[in-house]
DNA sequence: GTTGTGACGACTT
DNA sequence: AAAGTCGCCACAA
């Protein structure tokens, strides 16, 4: 049985909505902010099956390395990397740096990283 | 039910 | 730094 429930489809929509312009959050970070840790895989999955009337701001969503995780070269990695540079967020080496882009959540979680949670 | 794949991430080589 | 492994879990075949 276990789809995922609906409402937390929701609750990640909302959270990857207020990313605010010229920045971006990693797929882990959304999930933390919506109390699902370890669940990144529901963020991209949410992402996927994202009704397009939302007009969610999807591009800002990269990989906890800063990484578009689309395969390079596709249609929506240089959709991606088109709509985050033309609001000012620079890749270098295909890496977003997150300690000029990064929201705080995301950074605290790179730097301090402490173990075992 | 099992297997493979993926818009991930942490850890280990 | 790059690749491999494992945990995670939704979904299609």
């Amino acid at each position: 049985m276990a789809g995922p429930d609906p409402k937390l489809l929701e609750r990640i929509w909302k959270e990857v909505a207020k990313i605010p312009r010229g920045q971006v959050a990693s797929y882990g970070g959304i999930a933390r902010r919506v109390g699902l840790p370890r669940r990144a895989r529901l963020v991209g999955h949410a992402l996927k099956v994202a009704p397009g009337h939302l007009r969610l701001p999807w591009h800002r969503v990269v990989n906890a390395r800063g990484k578009i995780s689309f395969p390079p070269g596709s249609p929506s990695y240089r959709l991606q990397r088109e709509r985050l540079e033309r609001e000012g967020v620079r890749l270098r080496n295909g890496r977003v740096n997150f300690a000029s882009h990064g929201l705080a959540d995301d950074l605290d979680a790179l730097l301090w990283r402490p173990r075992g949670a």
